[in-house]
DNA sequence: GCTTGACCCTCCAGTAACTGGAAGGCCCAT
DNA sequence: ATGGGCCTTCCAGTTACTGGAGGGTCAAGC
């Protein structure tokens, strides 16, 4: 099938079909006239590709990822060894954020948001009072 | 002083206040050698927006707070409504973020993680329960 | 048979916010 | 004068695409 109705299927743009093809994720037979020629098992890649880059994994995981899904004889542990990374990875973005959240809440509560000049939020850009320290 | 000791003092690396001289966030003058001279007044920038750069405020947004900062008679709703903006973001991620962990963390749960082929996680990638079509 | 419009192709450039490196100039101490 | 550490500019690379130019292909309609 064309490149069109590939992308249609495995919800992802299609010039993000270009783009794994050209770094060599997933790669199609052509037609004569030149055109990609998706069957259903790069279709299954692509969905594959496009569930796994939701969960945040990055390009390279993924290629990780489908040589072991490709691999009959790939041990499991080394799937979960994968995702247990993101999960950490996940697990300090959230404390990080989390930090940056209490210190902007803290600036725009003590911030009275009006048409004076005052305001504790650029104070404390400008001051490097500890509290938006992480 | 010259663009290492500013850099030093502001808490960034040099060639991140060579970057920022070049898309007019602060420009320093020059000393007769060509080298970058730093004031008082550059620092004092370069700290602030290495702290709003930390609280992840996007360039765009440090050039606003900036200007804001630099102008007597801003308003403090202004400088608000950037970080009320910000807390609205990261709210979004955050919940993006737990999403995401609760679904790796099941799936990860019950992944046996030994070496049998047997992985409900890239079972799961592949689009369901069933098997690979290869 | 011609046109129209949807689809497809490749190649180039741009995104955010830097980071790394090459090639070379400047400064200070030995 | 030489060595090391600083500084300069410019170019390329990072991530994972996205947009656009310029052009080929295909099927339908007149």
């Amino acid at each position: 099938m064309n490149i069109g109705q590939a992308a249609e299927r495995a919800g992802l743009p299609v010039k993000t079909l270009r783009y794994y093809e050209e770094i060599g994720l997933v790669a199609p037979d052509r037609q004569s006239n030149g055109y990609r020629d998706y069957g259903e098992a790069e279709v299954h890649k692509l969905r594959f590709l496009q569930r796994a880059r939701g969960l945040g994994f990055s390009i390279e995981d993924c290629r990780a990822l489908l040589s072991l899904y490709e691999d009959r004889n790939r041990a499991s542990a080394d799937v979960k060894r994968l995702a247990l990374a993101r999960i950490d990875d996940i697990d300090r973005k959230l404390e990080e954020l989390k930090g940056l959240r209490a210190t902007l809440d803290s600036l725009a509560r003590a911030c009275q948001g009006n048409d004076r000049p005052d305001c504790p939020i650029l104070e404390d850009l400008a001051g490097g009072n500890s509290r938006s320290d992480r």
